[in-house]
DNA sequence: GTCTATAATTGGATAGAC
DNA sequence: GTCTATCCAATTATAGAC
């Protein structure tokens, strides 16, 4: 198989199973295993686990840029493109109560490991962060469109954690509710003024 | 050293541990050196690494109930009882930006691992649940009072998370702002009724 | 109750044949 | 580009002396 061919199928596995078992969990066997791999020929793709690490992250933030735009073609208004982002919890409801939010649980994980990829797991925060930010701004509110992004951001990553330990899915309907009624209350502050 | 009391020094040392390094990465090793024992002994009081975690649990379990009857004491007011909890993730702000939530972070990491002890995690969480639940209940919102201690949870494990990954000190005071200003809303609703 | 010694396993990582 | 064989370090866990 082609040498990027194969890496794509390491990171897709590598993703997946760092998703799901905790990036320190997750062994070169258990990937190896996964791509039907020998463990000596996964070291011909990735020298180290940190290696492998970057990869997927890096590769998570090409997919969420892709989904950002995606959200952005699909919807003109600001407040809209808001709402795809706050009912990603209910879009992906079911990973999300077996694993937690991709992005909260990594970053937690690699701050206590110390570990070197901690700003590039942050950066995906970033990345989301940013995006709300713009959105805010569009929806005239640019002096708190930051602190109004990362309160939904906040938000989401509460549902995501309680989601996780409970498994209840009025709450997270609830939740997200309330987090709408919130943003239309924005929408119609700016609409007024 | 008595039994009891060497016991205790492990499971104060392996609470910590875990909490700063999680589970998975805290090793035998790492802890009978932090209590200044050697790893034979070590069996002599657990027999495996599932049995210290139950028994960390179990310990925090307990340290969490004094907090509460603490907080009990200290204010008769329902309402400033949850501002209380509400205010722990400016109270443990540097422990919170460096390592997390001790009970979100856990729940986390156990659901990833599929661990047996998960639903001993979880009971930690609904300590917190029942206990704000009995504070709504008592401000006169018996019937949302659950749906209202979740979201305070939520909303404090979202903090947390973003705490942690930004170590931002102006957001975390803005949205416990923000969270207060929703008890102080919730308050005048039940005391105008 | 604490120690040393050691087994058994798994982890990350390398060398070299094909 | 993929394999087998191997190394080394760290991990959980046990046996038995003191």
């Amino acid at each position: 198989m082609a040498r990027s061919e194969t890496r794509a199928q390491i990171v897709a596995a590598a993703d997946r199973l760092i998703y799901e078992r905790g990036f320190e969990h997750t062994s070169f066997t258990t990937i190896a295993e996964a791509v039907g791999l020998s463990r000596g020929n996964f070291y011909y793709h990735f020298k180290t686990k940190d290696e492998i690490l970057a990869a997927v992250i890096d590769s998570r933030i090409e997919t969420t840029r892709g989904m950002l735009r995606c959200w952005e073609d699909e919807a003109a208004e600001p407040a809209e493109r808001i709402r795809r982002f706050i009912r990603i919890v209910e879009t992906n409801g079911a990973d999300i109560r077996d694993f937690g939010c991709p992005v909260g649980t990594l970053t937690a994980e690699l701050a206590k490991l110390h570990h070197p990829s901690r700003p590039e797991a942050a950066a995906l925060f970033t990345l989301f962060r940013d995006w709300l930010g713009t959105q805010f701004t569009a929806l005239g509110h640019a002096a708190e469109a930051d602190a109004m992004a990362l309160h939904v951001l906040a938000f989401s990553q509460g549902i995501a954690t309680l989601a996780n330990a409970f498994g209840n899915e009025d709450f997270v309907r609830r939740e997200v509710e309330r987090l709408e009624a919130w943003l239309a209350d924005c929408t119609s502050k700016s609409a007024r003024s």
